[in-house]
DNA sequence: GTGAAAGCGCTAACAT
DNA sequence: ATGTTAGCGCTTTCAC
């Protein structure tokens, strides 16, 4: 067994209360008593139980964060950035593998609330009603990442309408008229939607038809990037180029591309989102609409752990165009 | 705030012995009772705390996983087989990023220590002294994943130098001849030297030389796939096949031969290591000797948790060579 | 400046 | 079958 405050007490000549006072910098004693004890505590290599500490304070210093897969390219940037700052604030991390099954997400919400965290970011999933029940039941802070919900939660994301607006009309600028659009899970409403809003936006605004045989859907994944390439390119026969919305499925299109001998980007240029990883070590390098994932992690804990204090509020992050080689220029005359 | 077990037993007209043995299931109650106390219980929405109850039983259910970067994509999949066998297991994780910081892994060594996890999950990083000294001293069980230890502590790991010796000895039967090595971090004693002599010795095996310009070193990380690719390529013009110690590696290496419009695998064959998602996703798809990571983070769990009855052991793991399309069969013509 | 003692919410003897 | 009670290791009044 460990040591204890009491061991501590004893060996110093001292009560626990003054021990517990100095290990939390309390006032109430003595320089000397101090140095002492605290030579004690070196010498026992004691630490402090935070169970018990935990149940005093009704603070575990510890965090929930449940997101669909912590192998997710996506998520586990977001996770990287909370598992910072949250070190950073000295906090630690509890890592919920959600599985985008309701079931599981419930059974990890009951355990985060059993095991008291105090605090809870939710990662990229659609934010079920019950889900926002049971957090409320909890009385806990929540914070969503990717993701927003109808009920007055905080979230830290980007505007996606604005992002693949701003996406397209790159796109477009450099020349490209016949633009398809691989997007994610059919009607999922806060990443697919607007995303197709903000699509279909750029198109209008320059004078352009949408035509929703230019619209394929997948689930984010790399397979169904492959499949909807397919399903775009059987479609439409004279597309110069694909927006993608994730980097994932543009590897897939470009992984589809390659197999049909297409070239990227002389013969379509493609363009992804997020910026991850992949796009980095996609072949061609990847341009891609950028979230700053990383930052969006470490802002969700500062926000979730503000709220301790005045009330927490959402944040839009910027998105930017991370310039890399699918995308190709079309001369004017070309495109006559 | 939340009921606590008084409140159940006082509105169920019971002690709170009875409710608490309603809840661990003990005998020692009536039907009756129980279902009494059962319905209150969900009336008032209760839900018991782990934490008074961690301080009595000197159980947290929670485990401690450190690795060198959740957002890694090998060790984010380990992380996956984790998380699902702790939560098969009902144990939640908390994952800590150590940044391979020797000061940051010890201060999250206290931090899980004093949060009393009872367990610890060690992955792909070098396991210092100090970890060890430190974690024999809080007398929990830990175990390692993808590395091990001159300590008795076990692990889980693949046979690293067979693994690559069957690597290598796959592009020896397919014809290739003056093979090149993208080996990890110069002088690693658990990831490097053993897949160098896996290599070496597969080369010797079939009587080829070893030649040392035709090993180069990488850190594992894409970039470093780039740059040893090149070295590799500059200082031997005669290299039909390299053999990478990552599949990040691997990716830098097409990604180099790309730019320079050398052909995979036409010209110059790769296999990669781990088969991660990057493998998948590679252009062209890439042939990979496969760890079954996501088995192996089940694997550690179970391990660890059994220590609690019986000694715990180490495993090593199997390999598989994944076919894909990054390696060419070169006909014996052609050799000569 | 320091200590005694009362809990935090629960489990586990020990009674009955 | 059920209740009483003594802690688990700590923080925090309240005395002195």
């Amino acid at each position: 067994m460990s040591y204890t405050i009491k061991d501590v007490a004893k060996k110093a000549n001292v009560s626990v209360a003054t021990v517990s006072r100095i290990l939390n910098n309390l006032p109430g004693y003595s320089e000397k008593t101090k140095e002492k004890v605290l030579e004690v505590i070196a010498e026992m290599g004691y630490q402090p139980n935070a169970i018990a500490r935990g149940l005093i304070n009704k603070k575990t210093k510890t965090l929930g964060v449940l997101l669909p897969a912590v192998s997710d390219t996506f998520a586990s940037v977001v996770l990287s950035g909370i598992e910072d700052m949250a070190h950073e604030l000295d906090y630690s991390v509890m890592v919920c593998n959600t599985d985008k099954d309701g079931k599981r997400t419930m059974k990890y919400l009951q355990a985060l609330r059993e095991k008291q965290v105090d605090g809870i970011v939710f990662v990229s999933e659609f934010f079920k009603e019950e889900y926002y029940n049971a957090i409320i039941a909890m009385n806990l802070p929540v914070v969503l990442v990717s993701t927003k919900s109808k009920y007055d939660v905080p979230f830290i994301k980007v505007d996606d309408k604005k992002a693949v607006f701003d996406g397209v009309t790159y796109l477009l600028e450099r020349g490209h008229r016949s633009i398809g659009m691989i997007a994610g899970t059919k009607g999922d409403p806060i990443a697919t939607l607007p995303r197709i809003e903000g699509y279909k936006r750029a198109l209008k605004e320059k004078g352009h038809p949408v035509d929703r045989r230019k619209i394929a859907f997948g689930d984010f994944g790399f397979e169904s990037g492959i499949t909807a390439a397919k399903e775009l390119l059987d479609k439409n026969d004279d597309l110069t180029a694909i927006f993608c919305s994730s980097d994932e499925m543009a590897a897939g299109a470009l992984s589809y591309l390659y197999r049909m001998s297409i070239r990227v980007p002389d013969q379509i240029s493609i363009i992804g989102y997020d910026n991850t990883k992949v796009a980095e070590m996609a072949i061609p390098p990847l341009t891609t609409v950028g979230q700053p994932l990383y930052e969006m992690g470490k802002n969700a804990v500062k926000v979730l752990l503000d709220r301790e204090t005045g009330e927490q509020q959402s944040v839009f992050m910027p998105h930017q165009i991370v310039e890399r080689e699918t995308v190709k220029v079309i001369e004017k005359e070309e495109t006559e």
